[in-house]
Order: structure tokens, then C-alpha cells, then sequence
DNA sequence: GCATTATGGATATTTTTTATCTTTAATTAA
DNA sequence: TTAATTAAAGATAAAAAATATCCATAATGC
């Protein structure tokens, strides 16, 4: 059972590192990639833990694992098929955060199973909300998210992590 | 250090323990008033846990307690004036569900605390869906939400709800 | 073969949620 | 005024989930 079986539109802080993640390999040369290490190094987080969002962003197909000497994370597809819900869904999962036990069937004069036709008129609001939700994050993709990021970024600070991809990536020969 | 003041987006199965009471009260006579162990016996629920959502629904002046002989539960104000989202965010919390640590300030190549004027794409992007989130919710009132349980509810267990409301309500004299 | 790097599983810790109980305060009726 | 009734508040306990780390294993390139 993993992680994602369970989880639901609460948002885990692994979403904001493995978002930050990806749009730091969004920076990469398509010939280059980043190992565990250096991008824990990079964001700031212990990479132990780290290892499992990004294991997370792997089996969803987001980021691409090379293993041994200058082995490390890529991004797996274009930046502009990657959105934000696609890195949420992969890290904490997409199971509807609403969840209706069906009370209506419960207490002095509950419904009959075969009386309950459609979904509860609550639950379905909630379904409808946790949509509008769901498509807003679909329609941020990486390239806009990494737009946004670098606005607020020096061009000292830009040339610095310039340098550090240069001296931090494996690049393949 | 009340409950509300952690809870995020996701969704606690005490929202729609509550959302039901509220419907339920909302077919009250203006005069009456439910007893919370009435209202436990028509939910289904155990009444002592029951009793927290009353409590967080009364502090957020959506419904109205009144202790004593013949006391219990009404609603405090018009059903129309009473969201989805107005009981959600009572039981719940209001919280963003998304919690950035500002992790662009961490690292090897973190941006000095003066450097980061405005909130990280990221964290914009998901304060944005959630706002979509809650809207939706707060277009949902009590009426739409009695009416859209009501739609599923046969006309013999309408007459036994009703029944059961006469029973079990206490009418102020 | 050897060094390197991700993977998967197991596990530990902490936090949050869920659930219950007990004491206190308010209200009304007799 | 007294007794019965009912909600409020707080303490606490149990269960579940999120967070964090470690280790043995498998893959890769030299
Ligand atoms: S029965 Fe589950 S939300 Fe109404
Ligand atoms: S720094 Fe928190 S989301 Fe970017």
C-alpha cells in the first residue's frame, strides 16, 4: 500500500518540495540530470525523505531515474504536459477529500439501500467543488510555474544557480 | 487551542455529520428545537462525539442552543444565509490546505528573505484553486442542499420524517 | 569487478483525527 | 427554591495518518 492509496485534498509539504523539484529540472539541459543529493541540496530538505517524493514522481511517469555513476533525476516528458495536479496527484494522491459514509442509510429513519438512487446532494456538492479545484491546478503548467518562480529572482542569483547546475548536474557524454 | 484552529482542506467525516443536521433542522417548525440526543438518533451517530460538531456549529452562529427542559438545537439564521462552506469551515477550519515553508528561502541556492516580495508560484497557484474550492461551496445554501436530499427521499419516508419531527422536537409554548 | 546511485521495504516518531467521559453551567417547570 | 433537564467545556484516550529515517538490494557505467 502506498502512500497515494490513502491520501486525499490535503496537502502534504512533500507537494512543495517535489514541485519545487521539478522545476528546478525544468533548468536542466535535456542532456543532463540531477542525483538525489544535489537536488536535496538544492531545495533545502533532508534527501532521505526527499527519495521518496521523488520514487512518487517516478512511478507517475514525471520524472525519469537513471541509476549508477552519473546516474539521477530528469524530467521524464515536456514541461508543458506536467501541471501542478499532475505533481499533486502523484505525491499525495487523488482520492476525493469529501468522504461520504452514507449517514442518509443510518439513525431512526435512514433510507433503504435501494431507496438511494443517485449521490447525496452534499457529497455531489463537494465532488462538484473538489473539480473546480482539481481543474485550476491542471491548468498550471511547468513552464508557467517555473515563469513565475524566476520573476522573483535577482540576476545575481539566477547566474549563481546557473553555475551550480553547471557544477552539479551529470551531464551525459 | 480549538480543533478549528489546525484543520485544512480536507474534509472530516464531522462535516457531514453536521451538514445532515443542519438540513434536518432546517425542516423545523420555527417554534421547535432538536435535543442533541434526538438529533444523534436520527443521524445515526454516537451523540457524545456529535455533541463537538454541535458545539463548533453553535460558536460559529449557525445554529442556536438553548440548554434546559425542552432546550436543544435550531438553526440562528435563515437557511439561505447558511453555505456549504459556512459549516465546512466551522467544523473543519478555515486553513489553507496548501502550507508553504518558504522553502525558496532554504538550500544551497535559497534567496535571502528580502529578495522574495510576492508568494511563490506555487503557493499563489494553490491558494488560487482553493479559492475556486470554496466558492463553489459557498454557492451551496441549506434550501438547495434540503431540496436536493429531499429529491431521493420517497413520500412514505417523507410522512415518517415528519412523524418522527413531531415526536421528538420540543416546541416552545 | 567496483564504485555509484536509485528502489523498496521496514520501521520509528510525531501529529492529527476520532471518540468518550466527566464536571460545570444554564434553563425551565413544579 | 428545588429538582430535572440539557448544552458547554475540558480532559483524556485510542486510532489513524503524516512525517522522517534507515538498510538491504538492484541497476548502471567505467
Ligand atoms: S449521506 Fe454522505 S453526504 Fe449525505
Ligand atoms: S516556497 Fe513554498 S511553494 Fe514555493
Amino acid at each position: 500500500m502506498t502512500r497515494a492509496d490513502f491520501s486525499d485534498m490535503k496537502i502534504g509539504k512533500g507537494v512543495e518540495w517535489a514541485a519545487h523539484s521539478c522545476a528546478l529540472l525544468a533548468l536542466l539541459p535535456a542532456n543532463a540530470a540531477l542525483a538525489l543529493e544535489a537536488l536535496a541540496d538544492f531545495i533545502g530538505v533532508p534527501s532521505p525523505y526527499l527519495a521518496k517524493q521523488m520514487q512518487l514522481l517516478s512511478k507517475a511517469g514525471i520524472v525519469k531515474a537513471k541509476r549508477g555513476v552519473a546516474g539521477g533525476y530528469k524530467l521524464a516528458r515536456l514541461p508543458e504536459t506536467i501541471s501542478l495536479w499532475d505533481i499533486t496527484g502523484a505525491i499525495d494522491g487523488t482520492t476525493p477529500s469529501f468522504r461520504c459514509t452514507e449517514i442518509r442509510q443510518k439513525g431512526s429513519c435512514g433510507a433503504s439501500s435501494d431507496e438511494v438512487l443517485t449521490a447525496c446532494k452534499i457529497a455531489a456538492s463537494f465532488k462538484h467543488a473538489e473539480d473546480k479545484f482539481r481543474q485550476e491546478l491542471n491548468n498550471v503548467k511547468l513552464p508557467e510555474l517555473v515563469a513565475g518562480i524566476a520573476q522573483d529572482v535577482s540576476d545575481q542569483r539566477k547566474s549563481r544557480i546557473k553555475t551550480w547546475i553547471e557544477q552539479n548536474a551529470a551531464f551525459s557524454t
